[in-house]
DNA sequence: CTGAAAGCGCTTACAG
DNA sequence: CTGAAAGCGCTTACAG
């Protein structure tokens, strides 16, 4: 079952391949008649352009390949949804690659998509990527390169991300604005940007307000990948090591939930005894109890938002109009749920 | 900046294309000092073969379509993952289409794949797909195609799933063993086939039993998506209809956890008042308390296996062999948690 | 050991 | 309105 070609519906019905290439995209300048002739034999024989042969002639093919570093979590996954959906609308297919967070596999990754010849790609960088040979070559190559949420800022390429550090400024202040003294954070590991940011952020918050910081309320995960079991080793810990925290600001909301649920299990009241504010909105979130009060990272606006903006440099190096690069940073909301008492101000705010 | 050609290689060391590119594949009739002379002009050069060029001549694209229902889906995040990785393995790229769980988008996908020509399809078929025309013509084609988890019977081709209906079994046995009388079945949604096969597990295993099959236990949901809040409100409805349930089997993990929220808000004890038996093993089951006992569906698996076969019958394709579909069921596995009592007969299994 | 030539299936500038 | 021809960048059977 070979796959039909223009040569063969030319020779069906007797007239040159040039002028079934021209009547199948409806060129001006075929009669009526021939297209109709032409398009009928192409259904009924059910052609489909051979795109080796189209992508070899246009230079383009519609394809752009995606590099993340892990695609079982629960923020990625919907960066990946946002991805997918906004490229299909496009026309454009999308190549998936996992870089399993090494450095080295991303830099593979990468040649495999420059020599498959993709117009474009998106990519969230691995924690162990360091160095940004890989990346910078792609730029050279005049390959449209946009980078989301886990970003190299010296990178010269566009970039979709959140405010982490304004995002974790806001929860810690919530947290200050309903009464808290003593705010602890589980900070997740020490490596990636986002960490920083959101450290970042409840620092300045506490200094802002003119609360001391305090670097043993600062939880810093060892054991690396960010998960349940550190956010109750880390809740487990805090109760030995504190005893009038009354705030806690965390990473990811499976940390939160991790803490939530060893508090739960030594009959610390949440939020009486102790406000929670998390970080992602996982759905999981709003279902477990207390309810998670955390801030909203929106996965797919920010995959959709990335494709998007890959797209326009896309279609601007086809034009060769040269790219400036531009950072679009998605808002953050933050999402009052049960896990936070009310302010002591609520009467006074009626 | 236009990448490098054979061409231009050849022209800057004064010999042929011919002997460029064989040089470049190693072919045994190039001397040894032409290949290292020519590998290492490519590798300054930063030499990439041009995919398309190359595709069209050896009808390879070296990239298979995966169409799935669902990305942001625990079980299916875990698929992809497998079969990207495997993929990987075998220099294979993966092309990543959601079908939203319509059948009119699965069909253009599936157009859209086989215009660009992947040199096989991995599917798991939407809930909306009931006619499969668009999946015999892939085979009709010859094109190799491998259906996964949600499958249908009636369609040639391999398909790598797990035997739902004996899980059931095995999860509904094990709550009978340990001393449950009245079990209750929360079934989802009615369609899809998993579903049924389920239901039909837990329901052989009543009977084989000699326990009475009785209608009112068994919990269907409207709502259509499976989740967190079906879990709720199927056991707050089963509160209501029943005093004397003892043991549920349960559909999905996301809806067993939903339901045993809703049972230790209402101060029902699990496992002594009831034992409870989940489906999926997500992760969150071995962190929630009480743990969750569920059958293990292997998903990480079940895309790499899926990868393998489709990669069997490309090279068989390749070489012009018929393909003869193949069904392959992966072991799931009971695992026992705190969710379930233990059993009556302990003392004597010592 | 090397190279000229054909051809994969398409697009498009050009001629008529 | 139609078509001959060149060419995208590679591979490979064949000749020398």
């Amino acid at each position: 079952m070979k796959p039909i070609t223009l040569k063969q519906i030319a020779e069906q019905l007797n007239i040159s391949v040039t002028t079934v290439s021209k009547a199948l995209k409806d060129y001006p300048d075929v009669s009526k008649k021939t297209k109709a002739m032409v398009k009928e034999l192409a259904k009924t024989l059910n052609y489909r352009p051979n795109t080796f042969a189209v992508n070899l002639r246009t230079k383009e093919s519609k394809t752009i390949g995606l590099i993340i570093p892990v695609i079982v979590h629960h923020f990625f996954a919907n960066v990946i949804k946002g991805i997918v959906a906004q490229a299909e609308k496009k026309g454009y297919l999308v190549i998936i690659l996992q870089s399993n967070e090494s450095y080295e596999l991303e830099k593979k990754q990468i040649d495999l998509l420059m020599s498959q010849r993709v117009d474009g790609i998106l990519i969230s960088l691995a924690n162990g990527s360091a160095r940004f040979d890989h990346l910078n070559e792609v730029i050279n190559q005049g390959k449209p390169l946009v980078m989301f949420d886990k970003i190299a800022k010296i990178v010269n390429c566009s970039k979709v991300i959140i405010d982490d550090r304004k995002a974790a400024y806001t929860a810690t202040q919530y947290l200050i604005d309903i009464g808290c003294k003593r705010i602890a954070h589980f900070r997740g590991p020490l490596l990636p940007q986002n960490s920083i940011d959101r450290f970042l952020g409840y620092k300045k918050a506490l200094t802002d307000n003119g609360l001391p910081y305090d670097p043993s309320l600062v939880y810093i995960c060892e054991c690396g990948d960010m998960s349940f079991e550190e956010g109750k080793m880390n809740a487990k810990k805090l109760l030995e090591d504190h005893d009038d925290v009354d705030g806690i600001f965390i990473n990811t909301d499976l940390v939160a939930i991790g803490a939530l649920n060893e508090f739960n299990n030594q009959g610390i009241k949440i939020p009486e005894d102790i406000s929670i504010v998390g970080f992602s909105n996982w759905f999981m979130s709003s279902v477990i109890s207390p309810t998670l009060t955390t801030i909203d990272q929106p996965g797919y606006l920010m995959g959709k938002t990335a494709f998007k903006q890959l797209f326009k440099e896309i279609k601007a190096h086809k034009k060769n109009k040269s790219i400036i690069p531009k950072i679009i940073t998605l808002e953050t909301v933050l999402v009052k749920r049960e896990s936070t008492k009310k302010s002591t101000n609520t009467i006074l705010e009626i």
